[in-house]
DNA sequence: CGTGTTATTGACCAACATCAAACTTAGTGG
DNA sequence: CCACTAAGTTTGATGTTGGTCAATAACACG
């Protein structure tokens, strides 16, 4: 636990994600913004929820990146997937008692915690959130599937390009991010635990990358030379991001 | 579309389904069973939706065994999820308006259609009702995981031993199957491409899993002979299917 | 400036893929 | 009821992607 100060307004972050992937009308906005939410601050490569807990408030992630992973018994970690702020990692938590996997900081963030009780009462009063938040957690259901099909079925250069065109299109889809690129907080390691691939291969596809030209790296901020190119790559398609049409990249 | 009668109850099939994982006060039962359904036979490997397609009803499977996948442009195939009877294997379509993969048959198989319309009038009046579907969309995400994790950071034989101990698992939570086993209508082929493996691969690992007397096949009958000996090899923990403690295995 | 983490490189290896053919089984029509 | 066919399973030989191990080079941070 930190403390650092931040000015970020957790409330907006949640509806502009929300915003981003349905229409919600005023009265909708309003009630998200009343939702009662105490700030914390997360050291990286700690966890925010571990697996077996039984957690009775929610995250929203307001600052920082983090990922859901799992530890399997011969010590291999499978990152199951990212998260950037607006994200609220740990909604499945509001129906799903028990955590079957740990949510973990990968840099310093900051998050807002929400009561289940509080949102199971706006649940209650909009079914448009309800609507909204159950679409939110189907969204991360087709994500699961599309890293499924890229860990069993597509090569390592392709799972690396397609895990970049995601995050950089999620990254817009909410405001945040540049048009060149975005802030990858993430290590070989990391990205190889989430793509099934070892820390020396990743290191190796990601040099072919920028023999490619497609992408560079500035310290952690991942540079798009080629946006058409990493699509193809990548064998990419946003349709499972089910954003909404008026943020379309 | 073929023309076979059968006599399962749909409903019925439905209410038991949610009851393996929460529980339902009588009103909700008795709510269910009044949703109005269409039944529908379907051939074996036909596609009952299709990627790209816009549903204005969900599907429940009376009886069959049916999955969902995707065909990569290379040609290949990935298989997420199998379903048994009692499951609504496009019920994210509710919220999710385009189909971002296929559903289809891999026996005759025999569903119930209903209108989306229906649903949402379910799920306002009873919130209940939602939230046993919501809890079951977030299970549907937790098995993706699950695989993920198996793809990603498992060998073929824990992958291939674990796949049929959550079978034989959510088939004996509905009530299906047998103490000692149940019908797995699926060829190697279909296995490799829910795993990430070659057909050639499935058949050697097969192999060895009969050598090591944890299963025996006859015919399309999978015969557990040692369930602790199927566990351990698959590295199984049930907890994610996140079952009801009154149907516990 | 050390010191620990992360990135990079090289040598070697294993799990699993691919290709091709033979064998089995279950349907199908005569 | 049998021959015929297509689908599925099994086997062998060979190839490749990506893993493992181990060392070195770059950084980042106190």
């Amino acid at each position: 636990v930190l403390n650092k100060t931040y000015s970020a307004a957790p409330h907006e972050r949640l509806i502009r994600k929300l915003e981003s992937i349905t229409d919600l009308p005023e009265a909708e906005r309003e009630a998200l913004r009343e939702l009662p939410l105490t700030v914390r601050m997360v050291a990286a490569d700690s966890d925010l929820v571990s697996e077996g807990q039984r957690p009775s408030e929610c995250c929203l992630l307001i600052e920082g990146f983090v990922c859901r992973y799992k530890i399997l018994p011969d010590g291999g970690r499978q990152i199951f997937s990212f998260h950037i702020p607006g994200d609220m990692p740990d909604l499945q938590s509001l129906h799903l008692r028990v955590m079957d996997h740990s949510l973990g900081a990968l840099v310093p963030s900051q998050v807002g915690m929400i009561p289940h009780s509080a949102l199971y009462r706006l649940t209650e009063r909009f079914p448009k959130i309800a609507a909204a938040m159950w679409r939110d957690t189907l969204i991360d259901a087709a994500i699961f599937r599309e890293w499924l099909a890229g860990v069993g079925r597509r090569s390592a250069k392709q799972r690396i390009a397609h895990l970049f065109c995601e995050l950089y299109v999620r990254f817009r889809s909410v405001g945040l991010g540049e048009a060149r690129g975005f802030e990858l907080a993430l290590t070989q390691a990391e990205m190889g635990d989430a793509l099934g691939l070892s820390t020396v291969h990743v290191n190796r596809v990601l040099q072919d990358l920028r023999a490619d030209k497609v992408i560079s790296t500035r310290g952690r901020f991942l540079q798009v030379d080629d946006w058409p190119g990493l699509v193809a790559a990548g064998d990419f398609d946003p349709t499972y991001l089910h954003l909404d049409p008026k943020v379309a990249i």
